[in-house]
DNA sequence: TGCATTTTAGATTGCGCGCTCTAAAACCGA
DNA sequence: TCGGTTTTAGAGCGCGCAATCTAAAATGCA
């Protein structure tokens, strides 16, 4: 009936996911997008909108690929192990980003998010969603005895969100694994408390 | 022998921070910060420089302003209390902080250092500090036996300071108290550990 | 084979940006 | 009072930006 598109809607997607993971919002131009994105300037207009639809898009595909992808491959596992799995995951990509680009979602909750309630929606939503899976892995540790009790559930969710967020903050600026691991390992060891007690007999 | 500046260059420069602070570096437009300081584009370039010049000064006069003078405050007092109360008074800030500017350093980390060595150079410098500051605390701590010694000082000196940007990256997105001490409980939590031997008879 | 429809390609538009320029104004030593 | 120097005031510069417009090209259905 009409003619047919000449590229791939999602390869183009995720070249401009790498744009913005790069170099943030503003600093992304639109003909860098074009250009990165094998397009022309109409086609992505056409196809995405103007250039804050093709942002929103670009995180949401972000989130899809990173976070969720995550969050659901470790929830397979042990409690613990699941929380340490995620954490060296994290350390090991930071060393290895040579190019410094962090995390798109942290990079965006502070670039453009605190301006923005669309994206502050977004962004909230995902650090809740991760501060959930830390909290329910404690929980389940807890009432197994596999982590300590020392700490309520509540408060060892809202502490590994937090070392995470500085972690990738960190990771920016200095990629080092010494200092990702000595951050990681004091929150960790926090779950590995001696005073751990007996599986809670309920649950 | 020439005429006289009509404005106070300190009260000019405050007014920057304010601005850089609030809105970030790329969306303060010179026409912004010349109105909010209250002098003309000429004066601004005349007195200042640049406009990268004068994020740079403004951003030397808010470390000057909150994080020397914090660390400098806190130092005089022992150092699990110094501690505690470095982390009690971000936390109370960053409830108050109804704008969300969050802090300035973390937002100057996250959108232009990355980009520029010379901010990469500042920003590192002051987070080194930060870093040792926590790390002399958990020495001298330990050494008197006031600080648990399960974490090396080195390793508690890390998790403080990862939990002092996550602190800042969350606070600007969730500014709940409960939040933010949920987060900092479990962290001082370590220091206060049971297993704290005696004092270390030398030092 | 035409016709309707959509995607291409490239030029173009209006706007806001950082920054500069030209004078006039304000000072002070001589 | 005058001359040298700096600061003011405001218009204006070139540039890059996001976004749009105009045609030409490419399809499938009639």
């Amino acid at each position: 009936m009409a003619r047919p598109r000449e590229f791939d809607e999602e390869v183009a997607l995720r070249a401009a996911v790498e744009c913005f993971w790069e170099r943030g919002y503003e600093a992304t131009s639109v003909r860098d997008l074009a250009t990165r994105m094998g397009i022309t300037n109409a086609s992505l207009y056409n196809a995405f909108g103007d250039k804050r639809s093709l942002y929103r898009r670009a995180l949401d595909r972000y989130v899809e690929l990173s976070f969720s992808d995550r969050v659901g491959r470790f929830q397979a596992l042990p409690p613990r192990e699941a929380i340490g799995a995620f954490f060296k995951e994290i350390v090991d990509r930071s060393v290895e980003d040579t190019g410094r680009r962090g995390c798109m979602l942290v990079n965006s909750a502070l670039e453009i998010a605190p301006y923005d309630p669309e994206f502050q929606c977004v962004v909230t939503k995902v650090l809740v969603q991760v501060e959930a899976f830390f909290r329910q892995c404690a929980m389940i540790g807890q009432a197994e005895g596999t982590i300590a009790r020392r700490q309520s559930a509540e408060d060892i969710g809202r502490l590994l969100l937090g070392v995470l967020l500085g972690l990738r903050v960190l990771a920016r600026h200095r990629p080092e694994r010494a200092l990702l691991e000595g951050l990681v390992r004091p929150a960790l060891a926090l779950l590995d408390d001696a005073t751990v007690g007996a599986p809670d007999p309920l649950v």
